[in-house]
RNA sequence: GAACUGUUAGCUCAGCUGGUUUAGAGCGCUGCCUUGACAGGGCAGAGGUCGCCGGUUCGAAUCCGGCACAGUUCACCA
């Protein structure tokens, strides 16, 4: 049989995958076997595969697929969100390109533009998960606005009403000009900005010489808003604008000068323009001191008829406009260069106006509480831990949630307005009507219902996904919620910590009285090479489906997890997925060299195949014991690294050449039976990583019925670990590599036989190791060191090997040198401690015995070392 | 401005409660190796005063304090 020598991707992982689907390998029913359960972070329905998913989902692969060969039911739901503002924008840009407003439409039309692009792109983003390998259970595939999840959320805003816990109201909220939606204050993202400090005239009233005050300010463009100026009682600068008015530049209106002591005196000039309509901390101001409240703005950010001459202008143009405006009527003071922070909304990057205007908001303060529990007494795990005091400090300083949103895309809210005022809440109009005719005693028809024109946040649908995608909320006693139900690991981006994961959190207490996830671990982000984050703008991320193509999707896996432990940035750089496609062919070549092996059944086993054997198996096990332990705290790149040595290092260089037969010549059965057996294992204990070049190989070893896989078998058990057996193999490699290197500077080549020569006493019970893999031919023990023969120290072992030719004296001496001074630097370092009355007397007694022992090692191989410069010095 | 985390080989990281040869791994780098599983390979090497300064201790990469730098999160200073 002809196999080819490398490895190709390409031709297995798709056949692998449409076997797993057609053998149902993926999905899971409730049953006796202990549950595992992940959901997946629903991707936007529109978006595509990106590295960030890449990494996030192979992660949940890798830990999905080991749970599953651990005899656990595990289950991957797959879905996607409906993302309201993201979509929104998207579906909104491209009506623009074909000409047609958002606002032309009405709204159910342009919720068929919506679906249309949902239907049109949705689900890419799921094909694409599939070639990455994903084992999720594709029938349990949900979607935030699928009729069961829409009902779900619906019922939760219907109860959180009725508990008192949502509430409507005017407040202050973060409003994006550009969407024109309100926006929670997570969705607020604050960056520095470099601008300008305007310092204003404010003329006293009635003064008959004419005197200002000054007030600084980075927006002159809200003077029109300015209701007061405030002063700190208690500043000297000012007691002089105590009672007084001002009057606002160019507006010319009077305006109260108020005493508060928020205000810094240190800053500016110590006065402060009041605009409450604009300012948060204005607006608290305005609600003290019950000052009026002028807002000036549209909803786009242009200025609406309170904006004095600039009406109609946008906000920015205005502040250019004033700053002249403000010069030529000589009531600018000054301006200074200034550095503050700005608030832009995350999905539009427009620059936030606070902005009054009547929202529906979720008191938190009750959420909050059993979460924040749930997370600090551990019954809910963070990976890395840090994450810990991100989430406490933000659950201590919880905020209510502002959750409706000014979008038609989404879960319009189920609030329904009554002709007289008034409102009630319900999940559909006709209960509303009924609600309705139980409240007010005017006649009603269903169609004098006003229905709330806003939607929903679209993390209100995505905080209930835990328990919507098992019906948990609609039916909180069916047999899938309570079997799945908490899941178990949550792999996500701490990007969304408070977004999504925090929120989970508290509705899995407040729907289910119980967690929702007992882990959760966070992905770093994937960087490029010069540590910018990957983006679309800057055209700097690759394309993980090219990616795939190039290196194979297990190539891609391994070299993106090599190299991401927990919580950690990954700096991307394609050279990992080389690393990755690398071990794939280390791999496949080392199956092509075993299965090239003739079995010639009458053959003995030979002693050193024997021994061998013995020694992986005891590797082996000893790695799996090293493995759970990785596995139990989620270093799954350290576990990924352990078996690249395990089969690239222990198996591959170390077992099969002291197993392997000669050129040509067949292997006998009892060895190739056990390797084979051995290769098993290292297969299935790589297919978390790697699914695809397993199963193919598992398939290849031995004859496997129709629908086997590997994903059924189980990870490979423990087994006692001789532990003195493993050490010893450490010296022997020490043995092989130093002659290794007498080949390599007497240029003797691999085919040339050498004999060694142990000095004295040794254990002989690995001779056949030696001899084989050094190729030698005789190992023999004497009395003392042939003269002109090369030699060398593993611990204090001397050995000794004859050489034909004359040696290089002067090298040999300097090699000898070199490794004397080393041993007396650190025989003298020893010393150090031993010497030290108080080291003797305080440290531990094993500590002191294990020193004195490095200190007759050192010394006798001091004392042979300089024998043997002395035999060669005559 | 505050909090948290980090700073160990060229790069990415281990090194857990102080003593395991004079600090490790993978990649990269250097040298040698073409008919023998794999050049997407083999073998052998080089490379670090553990960010800086103090302290505790018989002993510090490891514990404590300060500083510097980086990152993350939070924060209403106009």
């Amino acid at each position: 049989m002809e196999i080819a020598s490398k490895y190709n991707p390409a031709e297995v992982e798709e056949k692998w995958y449409n076997y797993w689907i057609e053998n149902k390998l993926f999905h899971s029913e409730p049953d006796h076997r202990e549950p595992f359960t992940v959901v997946i972070p629903p991707p936007n329905v529109t978006g595509v595969l990106h590295m960030g998913h890449m990494l996030n989902n192979t992660i949940q692969d890798v830990l999905v697929r080991r749970a599953r060969m651990q005899g656990k039911n595990a289950c991957w739901v797959p879905g996607t969100d409906h993302a309201s503002i993201a979509t929104e924008a998207k579906v909104v840009n491209r009506l623009a390109s074909q000409g047609i407003k958002k606002n032309d439409l009405s709204r159910d039309e342009f919720l068929k533009h919506a679906w249309d692009w949902t239907h049109e792109h949705g689900g890419i983003i799921l094909e694409q998960l599939k070639k990455l390998g994903a084992s999720c259970d594709w029938e349990r595939t949900a979607f935030t606005m699928d009729e069961t999840r829409s009902e779900s959320v619906l019922k939760v805003f219907c109860d959180l009403h009725e508990k008192g816990l949502i509430y409507r109201g005017v407040r202050m909220v973060n409003w994006d000009p550009e969407a024109l939606t309100a926006l929670s204050d997570e969705e607020v993202i604050h960056k520095e900005v470099t601008g300008k400090l305007y310092y204003l005239r404010y003329k006293i009233e009635g003064d008959p010489n004419g005197a200002y005050a000054v007030v600084a300010t980075t927006r002159p463009e809200t003077i029109m808003g300015d209701t007061a100026m405030c002063i700190h009682p208690d500043d000297p600068k000012n007691t002089h604008l105590k009672g007084k008015r001002v009057i606002i530049p160019i507006v010319g209106r009077a305006i109260p000068v108020i005493e508060d002591d928020y205000v810094d005196i240190e800053f500016g000039t110590g006065c402060l323009k009041v605009t409450p309509a604009h300012d948060v901390n204005d607006y608290m101001l305005g609600e003290k001191y019950n000052l009026p409240s002028i807002d000036i703005f549209n909803q786009d950010g242009t200025l609406n008829e309170n904006g004095d001459r600039y009406v109609g202008m946008d906000r920015f143009e205005v502040r250019k406009q004033i700053e002249k405006d403000l010069e030529e009527a000589g009531l600018m003071e000054k301006i200074e260069p200034y550095t503050n922070k700005v608030g832009f909304s995350e999905r539009t990057d427009a620059i936030i106006e606070p902005k009054l205007s009547m929202q529906w908001f979720l008191k938190m303060d009750h959420l909050a509480q059993p979460a924040l529990e749930a997370v600090e007494e551990g019954c809910i795990r963070f990976y890395p831990e840090k994450y810990k005091n991100t989430y406490r400090h933000w659950m201590e300083n919880i905020k209510d949630w502002c959750i409706s949103r000014q979008l038609w895309g989404g879960h319009r809210i189920p609030a329904f307005f009554l002709p007289q005022g008034g409102y009630v809440v319900a999940m559909t109009r006709e209960e509303a009507l009924e609600k309705a005719l139980e409240k007010v005693d005017y006649p009603l028809s269903i169609d004098d219902l006003k229905q709330d024109e806003d939607v929903l946040d679209t993390w209100f649908s995505s905080w209930l996904w835990p328990i919507s995608v098992f019906d948990g909320i609609n039916h909180p006693d069916n047999k899938e919620i309570a079997y799945y139900y908490p899941t178990s690991d949550l792999v996500t981006a701490p990007e969304i910590i408070f977004f999504w994961v925090a929120r989970m959190i508290m509705a899995g207490y407040e729907y289910r009285s119980a967690p929702c996830f007992r882990n959760v671990y966070f992905t770093g982000i994937v960087r490029d090479k010069l540590g910018r984050k990957m983006s679309k703008s800057l055209g700097n991320s690759p394309d993980p489906i090219e990616l795939m193509e190039h290196y194979g999707a297990d190539g891609v896996r391994m070299g993106m997890l090599l190299t991401s432990p927990a919580g950690n940035d990954l700096p991307f750089d394609e050279s990992m997925c080389e690393q990755g496609r690398n071990f794939n062919n280390k791999i496949w070549n080392a199956f092509r060299l075993i299965k090239g092996w003739e079995r010639d059944e009458s053959l003995p086993q030979p002693e050193a195949a024997k021994i061998a054997i013995a020694w992986f198996q005891s590797k082996l096990s000893e790695t799996v014991a090293e493995l759970d332990d990785l596995f139990s705290k989620y270093r799954l790149s350290e576990a990924l690294m352990l078996l690249y040595k395990l089969f690239w290092d222990e198996f591959s260089a170390w077992y099969l050449e002291m197993i392997k037969p000669a050129y040509q010549q067949p292997i006998d059965a009892e060895t190739y039976k056990v390797t084979l057996h051995y290769f098993d294992a290292l297969m299935r204990l790589l297919h978390p990583f790697m699914p695809f070049i397993t199963e193919e190989l598992w398939q290849a070893l031995y004859h496997r019925k129709e629908g086997e896989s590997i994903m059924t078998t189980l990870q490979p058990g423990q087994t006692a670990v001789d532990k003195n057996l493993l050490a010893d193999f450490e010296t022997l490699k020490e043995v092989v590599a130093a002659v290794r290197t007498i080949r390599l500077e007497k240029n003797i080549p691999h085919k040339d036989e050498l004999e060694l020569q142990v000095i004295g006493q040794y254990n002989n019970q690995y001779d056949s190791v030696i001899a084989k893999v050094c190729h030698l031919s005789s190992l023999s023990s004497a009395s003392e060191k042939q003269p002109g023969a090369a030699g060398f120290l593993v611990g204090t072992t001397e050995y000794s090997i004859p050489l034909a030719e004359k040696m290089d004296v002067e090298a040999e001496l300097q090699k000898l040198k070199t490794e004397l001074t080393y041993t007396e630097g650190f025989l003298q370092s020893v010393m150090k401690k031993l010497s030290n009355e108080r080291f003797v007397q305080n440290a531990k007694p094993e500590i002191v015995e294990g020193e004195r022992k490095k200190q007759a090692d050192a010394e006798s191989k001091i004392t042979l070392l300089k024998e043997n410069i002395a035999a060669l010095e005559k």
